[in-house]
DNA sequence: ATGCACATGTAAGCTGTTACATGATTTC
DNA sequence: GAAATCATGTAACAGCTTACATGTGCAT
């Protein structure tokens, strides 16, 4: 038996904040859940319609001049107790996957130089997710104080700087251990 | 162009280690990689083929009187080159998705209780995690000072008790946040 | 007797990515 | 005139997970 997709929870979830478009919702995670979620359209449009199958989601088509037509969906009654009974399943175990990590571990043959750079890169990306995350902050705050579960998305941007700054922490760490190793390729000693 | 494939890296870094079978690279990836690398054997075994056959590992089988035939695979001298070069290679960007997060915002309307529920495991599983990472520093402080890599592989386990502790310090503080609301489902406001 | 460790592999199926196709309007 | 934004979708392909198939030896 295959994983769940989680693709149609977060299609639904998008849409439990806001009817929209597969456009929407795809400048939803774009933008506000970029940091701990993605989808991309090749995902989108097929969800959005095995959605409408299944009635968890409605669909209007809105047709303005000038522009395309516009296919909005909303999140149906069906869809909501759909959402909500997966909000209670335990957490799926995640593949863990960090590429720089495992880069790192077999890289003894690498030149320092050449990790510091990959380290500073990470680190200034972080810092970049960093800096975007005070300012997600700073808009939920003053921002409509009755907004529908805004202390939980205040606890996800949280997540976010914790994680963020826990990177750039180990990048600096790591940055300084390689230093110390001198110019050098002494990687291997 | 699809992405590259990542396992094939993995395995012909577990290889550079040491030589090993398909079963010893899964236990590899499960014993040593496991909180940043995950494989099964459904890749190992094609990906392991797919190497012999670009001439990047050789295969060795050793049979042994009352045990299943094993065939170990080396690193070649092309397989360490293909292995350096991708070490070089950009890091891709990465598929984010932690459900955690995703199911904290759309939960709403949860219970919180629930909700703390949930943070309360991650929290545990994350103190196993940790546990596990400070044994693995000691096992390798403790180990042979020769090992190859041996500050990289330092380096890594480093980031795992970055990452860990993060959580853990988040789940505290997002339980914490979550209880002030009250035994109640508050959730919405 | 039961289960775990050893050991290799395949097949089905889902998930996800990329690239392509199309075309209007707005902004620089 | 070029580029970005709006807007929907498909097809091909790669990648990965799960479940299955098979069998021995050892420990409890």
């Amino acid at each position: 038996m295959p994983r769940l997709s989680k693709t149609r929870y977060a299609l639904l979830g998008a849409l439990s904040v806001r009817p929209g478009s597969g456009y929407d919702i795809k400048k939803f995670c774009d933008n506000t859940l970029a940091f701990f979620w993605a989808e991309n359209y090749g995902q989108i449009y097929p969800v959005l319609r095995q959605l409408e199958e299944e009635g968890l989601v409605s669909k209007e088509t809105e047709i303005a001049e000038g522009r395309p037509p516009r296919n909005v969906y909303h999140i149906t009654d069906e869809g909501r107790a759909e959402l909500n009974d997966w909000l209670l399943l335990p957490l799926e175990p995640a593949t863990v996957r960090m590429e720089l990590i495992l880069k790192l571990v077999f890289a003894a043959d690498i030149p320092a130089t050449n990790l510091i750079e990959k380290l500073a890169e990470k680190k200034a990306k972080e810092e970049k997710t960093l800096e975007y995350l005070v300012g997600a902050e700073g808009r939920l705050r003053n921002g409509p104080q009755d907004r529908k579960g805004l202390h939980l998305w205040l606890a996800g941007v949280s997540a976010g700087k914790h994680f963020a700054s826990a990177t750039i922490a180990w990048c600096e760490e790591t940055i300084a251990m390689l230093q110390q190793y001198g110019p050098e390729n002494r990687n291997s000693e």
